[in-house]
DNA sequence: TTTAATTATTACTAATTTAGTAATATTTAA
DNA sequence: TTAAATATTACTAAATTAGTAATAATTAAA
């Protein structure tokens, strides 16, 4: 049977390493070879996710040697919602939620307004749920 | 900026094929070339979702000349999640709620109970939602 | 000043999935 | 016997994902 999922492995990823950042101070910076080993993310694969963090506003990076990254706000301050979206991937429960979407059924069609509550309530649910919920508890 | 959905346009064609089989007496067959005119989806495709339907037991079938396809059931007795499950692709929000996933994280990740329990929110309102209150009032 | 270690950034690739098409077999009313 | 319909399997192009490769830029320390 063919698998699919709302999230993509990146989406995955990114949590993963917002949670592990949330877990050290905020003059702490980790690197991203540890994120990579810890987070069992290839080096490649996390650098880029991390870039995108930034990107976003939700890391910060000192460049250059022993640098490394940090979360730029309290993880009580940061959603699901929000690593989520940082990857840059439009997610939506059904095609018919896209923005520029025209629907090409002439007579009302009831899914669209049941797609878009039910997508309301699973993205407020993302909006509540803190990062600061998700530490993760490892031996440093 | 790419986009993905949790639901497939086959999904989505399967959904409106219950739907406006069920604004029809259950004595009344409709021939695959009707559902794919009026819901706008191409024939071959149509007959392959219809034919899904029915190895799901959601559709029965009169074949030959003048056949066509019914709903077997009340659409008040069919949800909208045993449509979308009829399609047979398995639906997660996450991966790691695949059954036989097994987390590669040494340290515990409390991102799987989150993913677990907005799935379980989800799919419980998909399987409220009966295909009854989605009926198209088309012309016929 | 040079080197090493690190993040930044863009480009590429193989595998998978989706969305749809093509072709043919089977069934049944007329 | 024929025509019209569903049944069934196989194929295909495009898009997406997940990941790799390569190189530039930056900075602490030797």
């Amino acid at each position: 049977m063919t698998k699919r999922t709302l999230f993509t492995r990146e989406h995955d990823y990114a949590l993963r390493i917002a949670a592990y950042l949330a877990s050290f101070n905020k003059d702490e910076i980790i690197s991203v070879n540890e994120l990579s080993t810890k987070l069992r993310i290839s080096k490649i694969f996390t650098a880029r996710i991390v870039h995108k963090l930034r990107i976003a506003n939700i890391t910060g990076a000192v460049q250059g040697k022993y640098g490394g990254v940090f979360l730029k706000s309290p993880a009580e301050n940061l959603s699901v919602w929000d690593v989520i979206n940082a990857v840059g991937t439009d997610i939506k429960i059904n095609e018919c939620l896209n923005e520029h979407y025209s629907c090409e059924l002439l007579f009302g069609c009831k899914f669209h307004h049941m797609f878009h509550s039910v997508e309301k309530i699973l993205i407020d649910r993302l909006k509540q749920e803190k990062i600061s919920n998700y530490i993760f508890h490892q031996i440093k």
